[in-house]
DNA sequence: CGCGTCATTTGACACAGATCAAAGACGACT
DNA sequence: AGTCGTCTTTGATCTGTGTCAAATGACGCG
């Protein structure tokens, strides 16, 4: 369980990785102590679960490194995911206690973390902080939406390539500037994963990459590694022009 | 275009039938002033489209009265519906202009309605504005990852069977109490409605109703109304015995 | 009361994706 | 370098839903 991050290193918020996009955004220096102060990191394995759905949780977290997803099972083993889980992503639901998903760490995870009882108290008395976490609850309701529309009506080819645009435009919007041509990331997600995100069996999902492969969409290099040489050519296969803001 | 709710009947937001679930129902008495002085009601025809995907939106609505429905369309014509608004459901995201689907009115609809701009302001004064717009926003962003799982790994059959559960749950707890047995409700809407929520043709609504009424599981009387002999029957249907919260 | 419109049902057939099965690939560990 | 376990690919078949087509029913209107 090597650590991208040693706790020292993150001390300071203002270093942090995430600190433009996560939970705290729109707060201030002083703002900023306060949740300094409650705050700490923890470090999960890749397959680990962090949460288990039904447990009492007695932490929010933010990702600050890592792949996490969200997902339910019915009662027969039938899986979906309902939500991946990115740096500066927020887990947890203030004014609840529960959770009713599984939370699974599908790389190295390490989380900025904060007791549930004292964060409660600084979101009413920050309103920086409510505010960015009414505006990031109201971008995964966006997005629970815009993925709705690819499960009910996308074709097995469709599903890849919007998952792999969402994917590609989320990792390498975390980076900076997104290129139009031979863009390069990591899924980092097994084909099951990918399976379990957009409704299909592994297989079909192994046949339809290679198929977009086939036809010069994507280039796959180590079965994780994707190079997407025209982006908008990608764009073209997900059945529709106007892009996700996932 | 007869009106369930004249103008007049409803100036008094004590009288409202939504005052306990809507956005305003954390409010107190004195709160609910400055929300009154800025209220109007509006009502559309069944079949209204009440916003169009990417409209700029001037006004934040609650549902008063009757059924309207949020969806997105693909450009070769695919529908899924992405939301289901019953009397007290939110519609529009304070500090975004615009709308990414289309509302529509199933049924006749009315909505008690707020200027953009003075709402924002009111949500910065009224701490329980705030609260209750967070919690319901959660709340859909649950109910759409729960639905997430319906489109991605359930049957027809067990689609149809969620849905039921969920409308009757909805509809009759606006009503009140919800019994075990025989209890009946409308599903406001058409089979090819019913097939843009659950990702389905219209035809296999229509067969796996009739599956489903054939095996005893639901009665149905008059097409749209729906009896249902014994609920947890239903329930069995669904695939998961974890009930929903929709 | 008959006509037109719209919602619903029913039937025959086709196909996308699931299922079952087995063989490769790849990396980690000894 | 070899072995084990996990992930991925590939092939052969099966099946649940979609598709196309037509009949039936429900309701408002002149």
């Amino acid at each position: 369980m090597t650590e991208l991050f040693s706790p020292k290193e993150l001390l300071r918020c203002a270093d942090c990785p995430i600190r433009k996009r996560a939970v705290c955004a729109y707060c201030e220096p002083a703002e900023l102590a306060d949740l300094d102060a409650i705050k700490s990191y923890k470090t999960f394995a890749a397959g680990e679960t962090m949460v288990w759905s039904g447990d009492v949780v007695s932490h929010f977290s933010s990702i600050v490194s890592g792949v996490a997803t969200l997902s339910q099972t019915l009662d027969d083993g039938r899986r979906q995911m309902v939500g991946l889980l990115l740096p500066s992503d927020f887990i947890g639901r203030p004014g609840r206690g529960q959770i009713t998903f599984d939370v699974e760490a599908k790389t190295e995870v390490t989380v900025c973390r904060f007791e549930c009882r004292p964060f409660e108290v600084l979101l009413g008395k920050i309103p920086h902080l409510r505010e960015r976490l009414l505006d990031m609850t109201m971008d995964d309701l966006d997005a629970a939406r815009e993925w709705m529309l690819v499960l009910g009506r996308k074709t097995a080819r469709e599903k890849i390539a919007s998952f792999l645009a969402i994917v590609a435009r989320r990792v390498l919007s975390v980076e900076g500037a997104m290129p139009e041509r031979d863009l390069e990331f990591d899924v980092m997600l097994t084909r099951e994963a990918m399976a379990d995100y957009l409704g299909l069996t592994l297989e079909t999902v192994s046949r339809q990459m290679n198929a977009l492969k086939k036809d010069g969409v994507i280039v796959l290099e180590k079965k994780r590694a994707i190079k997407v040489p025209v982006f908008s050519r990608l764009v073209a296969e997900t059945g529709d022009d106007t892009g996700f803001s996932f």
